[in-house]
DNA sequence: CGAAACCTTGACAATGTTCAATCACTGTGG
DNA sequence: CCACAGTGATTGAACATTGTCAAGGTTTCG
């Protein structure tokens, strides 16, 4: 792969020529169609995964077999940080795609060589790190300070263009329901409800929304961020 | 301050003569008994805090007045460094003592100039923050896949040290339950469960455990872990 | 001792889950 | 082109869990 390549995406961006080097050599381009086992458990251990587009879908299983949604990520996000220092301990997962996906792929040593040796690459390793971090304080507040409704209105915000009225949802609503934590028959009623209570109306995956403020005003209300809260 | 203070402390071991320098020129170290305010928003925003023993609460507040649990730290933790970089839309908070507590503050953009010009340093301190976001996945994955009970069991559990059979609460149970995502009645309650169902018997904050195996064996049905998990 | 904070308990309400049935949509093969 | 299977989505009814409110007990600390 050209190095050029890397020069577009911004974590990569301001490595030094030699970590770009060691990129194109090390990264395997990969397009794969949706519903596609992309890592298994031994593999997520050793895999650095950055997506260029489409959705992938991060998971585990409990000892008692229920499925955990690890992370769902997208455009510019990226999984496998967590073993690169101390691969003991931490706990592997699969990664499917959800829809159909552009990736990269590298060997999770080979980002940590760049980290050790590359100290401007280290430091914007560790914002999009502390970004991250954000984000799941974030996602924690909300599983326990909203209830259903007020976790899809959040989401359907996070989603809305600014000025756009209408949206669709970017994967099917059974993950979807699992990713903000409740069962897809709640999922499904607190739809419902968010469509009486604040003018959204819904059409399969497709959300068209009257007036985003009583959506703001709603969400808002049980939330400690103040809109927008900009939150991938 | 001295800097051999700083070298005795695992996140800044391994800096640099130069960084030991800069640290004990500008930390500040602290006693304080239970219940002060550490930090008010303002000051979270440009300070980092280190834990040197005790207990504290971060926290905020929604939109309409209810309190959030932000994290709960203790020794050999911290907090502020999401303000490390773009200061802007990260969410202020506030540090109050539960417990009497030693802790030094520095200001951020210190950390960051450690970081920036640090190399060593600046690999430290990712790597404590890539096992601060794996602690915040489990806990995530607790607060969605755990009921009330075994939420608390698991507590119990990562605070028990091993082949002990005693131990006590480190703070109390009304901060408990908020910061394990549930009401003062339903904690006071899950715990009476726990006693009947594990054989942990509780007196006050004191807590006696009859088989750890019985609380083992309770809560990793439903976790992705294995014992132990050991997440502080 | 007495006030304040913390903890527990009960009755009840709200929220979310489970299970079963049905419907809608999609892609497949005859 | 249609029948059909498979997946995902919705709905209702019963149930489980957690939250709310009010009251009373306990502990702590000045």
């Amino acid at each position: 792969m050209k190095t050029t390549y890397f020069k577009a995406i911004n974590l990569f961006s301001q490595a030094s020529t030699e970590s770009l080097d060691t990129l194109s050599q090390f990264t395997q381009r990969h397009f794969y169609k949706k519903n596609n086992l992309l890592l298994d458990y031994d593999q997520s251990k050793n895999t650095f995964l950055y997506v260029v587009s489409g959705w992938i879908k991060l998971f585990k299983e409990t000892n008692d077999g229920v499925e955990v949604i690890v992370d769902v990520i997208t455009q510019n996000h990226y999984c496998g940080e967590s073993f690169m220092f101390d691969a003991t301990e931490r706990e592997p997962y699969k990664a499917l795609s959800i829809s159909d996906v552009e990736f990269l792929t590298m060997p999770t040593y080979i980002i940590k060589r760049l980290i050790v040796t590359d100290h401007i690459f280290a430091l914007h390793f560790l914002r999009a790190t502390l970004e991250k971090q954000q984000h799941n304080n974030n996602h924690r507040e909300h599983l326990t300070m909203q209830n259903a409704t007020e976790r899809i209105a959040c989401f359907i915000l996070r989603l809305l263009d600014s000025k756009k009225l209408t949206l669709e949802l970017p994967y099917d609503k059974t993950l979807l329901a699992s990713h903000l934590g409740m069962r897809p028959e709640t999922f499904s009623r607190a739809l419902k409800n968010l469509s009486k209570q604040c003018g959204v109306h819904v059409q399969g995956g497709n959300i068209n929304i009257d007036h985003p403020d009583n959506l703001i005003r709603y969400v808002y209300e049980h939330c400690s961020n103040i809109y927008p809260c900009n939150l991938h």
